[in-house]
DNA sequence: TTCCGTGCAAACAATTTGCAATAGA
DNA sequence: TCTATTGCAAATTGTTTGCACGGAA
């Protein structure tokens, strides 16, 4: 049963003039059932469930395709490869450096900054690209308790 | 003529139990010599003006020591490669999506910000990993003046 | 019917690694 | 000397591309 989230963005496909293909849908539909941001990998694991033939150049063309109909969004976060997820709220990602842990936080956080970055430079922050870096509550609290020296 | 800089990197090296090579002296000459921020491809270029049989991969693992030793850093800016730059006084990067404009904004900027997501979420934000995107004052302006259509 | 989308396999870019030779301390 | 470092070439990882075939419109 197809969400309002995967008939918009099938129609939107057609509207471009593109056309309604079952790896696409496959696509969508696999990404709209995550939950979390997915790697390309993971992405076509997810689609391999119910589709095992598709192949990975589709994955990553109708990636392509839905990114430039600003239906999806790949977002660096940490090291590894593109993640990617369906348009939605808006929100940033911190990613802790030392145990990997993402933690979401909403678009408002980052008013004052914005602000601050357009009166100072004209610049419009998106905030769908990057994630910010740093250390989580808990590893933080043990770099205080243990901190780095040159040693380790 | 070595600056203080590479001085105390090398010195960081020796007393770490590293060797100073003639390789690794480059490398962090290099560094000390470019004001940018350098692409490793970069770097060996610039390496290999007075040192053209310094190899790649002496490069990169130049880089992950420097990087161990809190010498280095290295930031994503935009989609390419890392890009790399001597500790210095820390500042963020705001890239321009449409035309890959590099802006420097101090740490400073980001007070606001870090307070906030410290004490919204304990996160400790280290400003020397990832950059922000978004569109600098010149294509903000330009996209408010022809904004994106579905037409492209 | 007419192209657009797909599979396949190969190209690609950035980076890492294993192993024998070499060169700092 | 003794082991960390290097060169080389090959492996890896993530992603893109060319081309002939097959399926949406």
């Amino acid at each position: 049963m197809p969400t309002e989230r995967v008939d918009q963005a099938i129609e939107a496909i057609r509207q471009s003039g593109g056309r309604v293909t079952v790896d696409r849908r496959a696509v969508v539909e696999a990404l709209d059932r995550s939950t979390d941001h997915l790697t390309a990998e993971q992405l076509a694991d997810a689609v391999w469930a119910d589709h095992p033939d598709i192949n990975m150049a589709t994955v990553y063309r109708t990636l392509e395709l839905l990114e430039r109909l600003h239906i999806a969004f790949h977002v660096h976060i940490g090291h590894g490869p593109s993640r990617w997820h369906l348009a939605d709220e808006v929100h940033h990602h911190l990613v802790c450096e030392v145990c990997d842990a993402v933690i979401e936080v909403p678009d408002s956080t980052f008013d004052p900054l914005r602000a601050r970055l357009l009166a100072d430079t004209g610049f419009v922050i998106d905030p769908h690209h990057f994630s910010l870096s740093g250390r989580c509550a808990a590893c933080a609290a043990a770099a205080a308790a243990a901190p780095v020296t040159g040693a380790g």
